[in-house]
RNA sequence: GGCCGGAUGGCAGAGUGGUCAUGCAGCGGACUGCAACUCCGUGAACGCCGGUUCGAUUCCGACUCCGGCCUCCA
């Protein structure tokens, strides 16, 4: 029985899917103006955990997530690059595919974009009209109307009154309340636009995903998750117009993933304190990334530094020293640490209980080593079966432990030069001579191994 | 000001009304030429004040502090 806790209604929720055993996912992705940063991989790569654990279960899963291909900021950056808003977002795409795909993630069954929905979007915002849920204000541009949707504010427990009161922004003349939002937005000369019954214009920003998520999933599908800062107002708001428009309940899980931080701030465009994805797999490797993530919950915050990221690389480590030179056998019995894990992940995708498991299965990994061979094949295929839920333990072992961070120092040729020297200077007993070398590669953070087959050696 | 979330051992991070999280670090031991890896053992925590209870870190209330959203942001 699977757990998911909704922020609908603030509490974990036995999940029951809308069509027995199917499950629709749309999740809000990316605007694509600039690249990724730690931010949306901590929300691209906890929906894709969750993916992978739907699919686990044995529901058949349709997840979707949007590429914003259209927004003012794309409008701004292309000018300052001096190039087209299609050349910008075409070269953004690839960059995010990339980093994702070092990351680990399996990309989404279906990635729509907004520029490619216009017709959709504008028959919701007719409808929408034709319903009394929106209006052609005096600017030209067209907005929702909140007050006709009473259920306005309840994804955030918010009532309309108070945003009244609260309001700071600049109310825009043309609306007739300020918490109305821009539907159709009139185009500026030179501006990417396309035709509309209110002229030549582009969507706002949140239609976008009520028309994709709809033409993708339906009108009222399972689960529907972004990132924490889209719960006020692009989720308020996808609500109202969804719900407006097609008179049906919209979503009926919706899932937020936690922030990122930095020094105690959220990650952000606007704060300016991020670290896009390629700066940091500049430094580790990717996995190492990817735990970090995963090792705590979803929706709990993260504190990013590169204390955070060494933690990680050490604790990742010792996973993978557990299969440095160890088979895997074909095929295996799931054990009680399988059924740890899969409870762990049934309450509300708890990655970082799940992740202990792991761990508690590598002890015992580690003892079977030495006194029954057979059980140590098993247990790691059972170790790298349930990494894989979590798109961990991926790569070659040897190849991990040598290249969990990047570094320009000595290449693999001479560290195994040296190497050389050493097992020669120990043959000899030239036991100083042998220490000498292990400190000198000690310095270059290469850390050896004396074993009965040799010495291995990882970098730290 | 409104709404939401959090406060756990040296650090990170789960969880529970009454025996274990887990990783790193520490301490003792085994292994090793010495190490490392690994294994065994071990110390260490639940912001503050009340309440409920036989018993609360866990439930309830107040307080303090921290973060998020309320404007574009995963």
């Amino acid at each position: 029985m699977l757990k998911i806790y909704n922020t609908l209604s603030g509490k974990k929720e036995i999940f029951k899917p809308v069509e027995e055993g199917k499950v629709g996912m749309y999740v809000c992705g990316n605007t694509v103006y600039d690249y990724c940063h730690i931010g949306h991989a901590r929300a691209m790569i906890s929906f894709d955990v969750i993916s992978r654990f739907i699919r686990h279960l044995g529901y058949e899963l349709n997840y979707v997530r949007n590429i914003t291909d259209v927004d003012d900021k794309i409008i701004k950056r292309a000018e300052e690059n001096n190039e087209s808003t299609q050349a910008l977002t075409e070269r953004m795409i690839a960059a995010q595919r990339e980093d994702e795909l070092r990351l680990g993630n399996k990309m989404p069954d279906r990635e729509p974009k907004a520029t490619e929905f216009m017709q959709e979007i504008i028959d919701m915002i007719q409808v929408l009209i034709d319903k009394g849920f929106a209006y052609h204000g005096a600017s030209g541009d067209v907005y929702y109307r909140t007050e006709a949707f009473k259920e306005y504010g309840k994804l955030n427990n918010r009532k309309l009154e108070d945003m009244l009161a609260g309001a700071r922004i600049d109310v825009e003349v043309a609306k007739e309340h300020p918490a109305d939002f821009v539907l159709w937005k009139q185009a500026k000369e030179g501006e990417v636009s396309w035709p509309s019954p209110w002229g030549i214009g582009r969507p706002g920003w949140h239609i976008e995903c009520s028309a994709m998520s709809t033409n993708c999933l339906g009108s009222h599908f399972d689960i529907h998750g972004g990132g924490p800062d889209l719960k006020f107002p692009h989720h308020e708001n996808e609500i109202a117009q969804s719900e407006a428009a097609t008179g049906k309940d919209y979503v009926n899980y919706w899932v937020h993933c936690g922030a990122v931080r930095v020094n105690n701030e959220k990650m952000s465009k606007s704060l300016g304190n991020f670290f896009t994805v390629r700066d940091v797999l500049a430094k580790y490797n990717p996995e190492v990334v990817r735990y970090l993530m995963v090792s705590s919950q979803y929706r709990s915050a993260i504190d990013y530094s590169d204390q955070s990221l060494n933690e990680a690389k050490v604790a990742l480590e010792r996973l993978y020293t557990a299969l440095r030179g160890q088979a895997a056998s074909a095929e295996y019995v799931p054990t009680e640490f399988t059924e740890r894990f899969e409870t762990a992940m049934k309450d509300d995708f708890n990655t970082a209980v799940a992740v202990s498991v792991l761990f508690e299965l590598v002890r015992e990994l580690n003892k079977a080593k030495t006194d029954n061979v057979a059980q140590a094949e098993l247990l790691a295929a059972e170790l790298l079966a349930l990494a894989d839920l979590l798109g961990l333990l991926k790569q070659d072992p040897e190849y991990f432990l040598q290249n969990s961070t990047v570094s320009e120092g000595l290449d693999e040729a001479g560290i195994q030069a040296l190497i050389d020297e050493r097992t020669q200077a120990r043959k000899d007993k030239n036991f100083a001579r042998s220490d000498e070398i292990r400190d000198e590669l000690a310095d270059q953070g290469i850390e050896l191994l004396d074993s009965r087959e040799g010495t291995s050696w990882t970098r730290r």
